[in-house]
Formats: C-alpha cells, sequence, structure tokens
DNA sequence: ATTGACCTTATAGTGACTATATAGTTTTAA
DNA sequence: TTAAAACTATATAGTCACTATAAGGTCAAT
C-alpha cells in the first residue's frame, strides 16, 4: 500500500504520468483514502513496470493497451501479439535505413563548405538552396 | 502570379501547410486579391522551395528560420551555419544508433517466440513481463 | 501558526502538421 | 442561367506521449 509518490520514485515515472496513464486506461483505478489519495498495491507496480518496458521498446499506448487485453485473455493464440511485435520491427527497421540516407545526406552537404566563408559563399546554404536533392 | 493551390502544386505541400507556415513566419506575407485571395511569385516558390529540402534534411522549423535569417544577412561568417549541421549530423547518428539497439532488442525478444502458442505461454509476453531489460 | 512536502484537478504547451467546420468566391457545365 | 463543383478564407481541434503551470486541499514537523 503506498501513495503516488512512492509508487513513481519505485517505478521510475513521474506522478504526472503516472496519473496520465491511469486517465488513458493503461492502470486500473486505484482505490482513494478518505481525502481522496489514490493507494496502489503491488499489481499496480507491476503494470506500471510492463508499461515502462514496453515504452522502453518504443511501443505505442495504443498497442501497450492491445497487449493487455491479450494479458486479460490468456487462452487464445498469441499469434496477433507476435504479429505486432513483428511489424513493430519493420517500422524501427525502416527508420533506421531512412535516417541512414539522411545521414548521408547531410555529411555530403557538409562536405561543401569549410569553416571560413561568408554567409554568401557557404556551400553548405549553397547546397540546400540549388536543391538537387531527392527525398528518401 | 498564382493562387495558393497552384503554388501548392507546383511546390508539392498542401495549401494548409503553406498557410501554417506563414503563420509561423516561414513564409512572407503574399498580398491579397481583392476578394481576399492570396498572390504568390516565384520569390514565394523559390522560398518553399527551400523550405521543402531543409524539411527532407529534417531541420526543425527553428532551425529553418535561423537559416532564413542567415540569407537575409549575407555577410557574416558561417560558422553558425556549419555549426547548426555538425549538430544536426551527431543528432542523426544518435538517433541511429538508438534505433540499432532497440532493433537487436526487439528481435532477440520476438525469438523468444514461434506463433503456435497461446498467450498464456508466449515468450514474447513474458520476456517483456520478465523484464530484465536495458533503457537505451 | 506556518512552513514545506505531498496530494488533488484542470488546463495549456510541445512539433509539424492534419482534419474538420463554416462560409465566401470562382469556374464549369447542364 | 443556374446549379454544382472546385477553390479560397478563417478558426478550431486533434495527433502523440508526455510536460508544465495554476490553483488549491492535506498532512507532518517546527
Ligand atoms: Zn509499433
Ligand atoms: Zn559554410
Ligand atoms: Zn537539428
Ligand atoms: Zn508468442
Amino acid at each position: 500500500m503506498m501513495r503516488i509518490g512512492q509508487l513513481a520514485q519505485i517505478a521510475g515515472i513521474d506522478t504526472q504520468t503516472i496519473r496520465f496513464y491511469e486517465k488513458q486506461g493503461l492502470l486500473p483505478l486505484p482505490d482513494r483514502q478518505q481525502n481522496g489519495y489514490r493507494i496502489y498495491n503491488e499489481k499496480h507496480g507491476e503494470r506500471l513496470a510492463f508499461i515502462r518496458r514496453c515504452r522502453i521498446l518504443d511501443l505505442s499506448l495504443t498497442e501497450i493497451r492491445e497487449l493487455q487485453r491479450y494479458q486479460d485473455d490468456p487462452h487464445q493464440p498469441c499469434t496477433a501479439v507476435n504479429a505486432m511485435l513483428d511489424e513493430h520491427i519493420s517500422h524501427v527497421q525502416s527508420q533506421i535505413i531512412a535516417l541512414q540516407t539522411l545521414e548521408k545526406h547531410l555529411v555530403s552537404l557538409r562536405a561543401c563548405c569549410n569553416d571560413d566563408r561568408e554567409i554568401e559563399a557557404c556551400g553548405v546554404l549553397a547546397g540546400i538552396s540549388e536543391g538537387n536533392m531527392y527525398s528518401q
């Protein structure tokens, strides 16, 4: 039994964020003391830890809600869980590829200028302005 | 001389986004026809193309505003421009590294399950719940 | 008695759009 | 000529996952 501040400290999550998760339906409603303060138990701590680990994996709150629904009905096949992860992985992979392309782009642009010019002659600005560029 | 729709088509940017850029101070205020319609010239087209190329490089609107201020005062040294790009590049690089770490993480989690289990026995969900995880 | 730490709710801001609502104008076609 | 379609205008709210601020209630210690 603990109040929100202690839960926040244990879970490493801000109190505001805990209230936010509650409003988003990710955390079950806690009991309240007579003064209105929320009281949490270990179950809440576990739920919160689960959420935190999902967020580290960059799963969206919607995806987390979906995972929680699966946990609450544990006799379905897990196909959908694995499919979610697969899609998530390929999303991350395409983000990586896009960023690597962008990096190449930026590095070659940067190579168009040393530091000792006037804006007028800056190869970087010229490179952006002339614009032989390709998206993605 | 053209209206917003034509400019949007030429620049490949939605009309709403053009108005948004105007409100953000990235595009000079266009003249208006008697009916209130905006009228643009080639200068606006060039500005918009510059903005679009900056966005492809994932520069923020704030950074673009800064670049525009440099362009409008072309006799400073270009150190700040190059520094902005350097910082931008290292930001992109650390994003890449973070995503690569995340990808490894997700792939090894995914390997904990084949598709033929019940939720109860899903290695993926178990992997998240048990949580021997590291952030970043 | 008052400070300080803690708790409550509600509201607004972040970034870069995107969507919706409502209304006025111009162009095209029946 | 008139009605529909296409275009324009403004204003407002939604996206995502928080984060910040305001304004107040509660509790323990000084
Ligand atoms: Zn995902
Ligand atoms: Zn330069
Ligand atoms: Zn940047
Ligand atoms: Zn599974």
